[in-house]
DNA sequence: GTCTATACAAAGATAGAC
DNA sequence: GTCTATCTTTGTATAGAC
């Protein structure tokens, strides 16, 4: 078990960028969420902090894509449907005090440097996960411009569910939402 | 100009919020924008970073619903229409660096007590937007059900935007989601 | 009520033994 | 490659003069 110290130290980053945020997570919780030794940090990442959570948001950007890849064929109702439901757990958590890391990294650290790299990152991702889902929503028979903005909505929707269910402490919003929106694809607003 | 010093404290705490977020942001920051001493955030704000960001959170919030309250009459999609409008400036703002203040309160600072009175007033202020907005869309003739969800989308939306366009650096995905959702709300999912 | 000075804690970053 | 120990900086918090 060798180089697994480098995995486990990047694992419990994405979990203390969920938790706290960029500025807010300190090394320490990840030594001992990791049980690593200081010295790990500058061995195994030479540009301290921002490499470290550099890699952990891409990390995190890639397993969520590789969730979405996951998402069934089928109407672009369906595909909507399938979306909330892929993601409702990971909005629970959120609900829980957890986040998402893409997001979080965002704010970044005060360097200007270090936070154009960490925004492009985001920016990079969210990009990646709404093409999956536009691809998705295209073979369900929706035009290309539809499918990106549908996609871009659904992404968007996701990252302010997020935020909203953080500070409210259960799923209300997102479940408020969810239906809100299948309403307004499947072509009825008023209907419940 | 006795008293302005507590507001001007407050002011700049907002922005620094905004563009660091709790953790990120510190008492060097506030003092220096607002040209006050040190001794004075114990002296206004006897609980310290707490009180001071809890009040930041609440002006914020406040100011941004007055802003909503602004919202013109007319039809559903005018008032959806009107919305976007209203809130681009704001979103140009977070593609610059600069965010939602109260959604920056929703990370915390790591203490347990603190963090759950910060997330109470993100979560009032969320509900308060929401309702505004909600007043609006049924005067526009939405049933109360109706409003609600599409109120609540939309300050969903516009949460996932400050996400998106601060990692874009621009105002695109904002542009995009708009006009995907006033095509929805227009009835119309293809159209372009 | 406002300011200066400082105590105390925690952060990131390094050096060097093993 | 891994660990211990430590340096430096920065941040919150407080005391007390004016």
């Amino acid at each position: 078990m060798a180089g697994d110290t480098r995995e486990r130290m990047i694992e419990a980053t994405v979990t203390a960028l969920q938790h706290r945020g960029v500025a807010g997570m300190s090394f320490t919780d990840v030594l001992a969420a990791s049980g690593a030794a200081r010295g790990a940090i500058y061995h195994h990442f030479p540009a301290g902090k921002a490499q470290l959570v550099a890699e952990a948001a891409e990390r995190n950007a890639r397993d969520v894509s590789a969730h979405l890849a996951a998402l069934p064929a089928g109407s672009p109702l369906e595909v909507v449907e399938a979306f909330f439901d892929l993601v409702r757990p990971v909005v629970a958590d959120s609900a829980a005090g957890s986040g998402c890391a893409v997001a979080a990294v965002t704010i970044g650290t005060g360097s200007a440097d270090d936070d154009a790299s960490l925004r492009r990152i985001a920016s990079t991702a969210f990009t990646a996960w709404a093409d999956r889902l536009a691809e998705r929503l295209s073979a369900a028979g929706l035009d290309p411009d539809a499918a990106g903005g549908l996609a871009a909505t659904l992404i968007t929707l996701l990252q302010g569910a997020h935020v909203l269910c953080r500070a409210a402490g259960d799923l209300a919003p997102f479940e408020q939402v969810a239906r809100t929106a299948t309403s307004l694809v499947g072509g009825r607003a008023e209907e419940h």
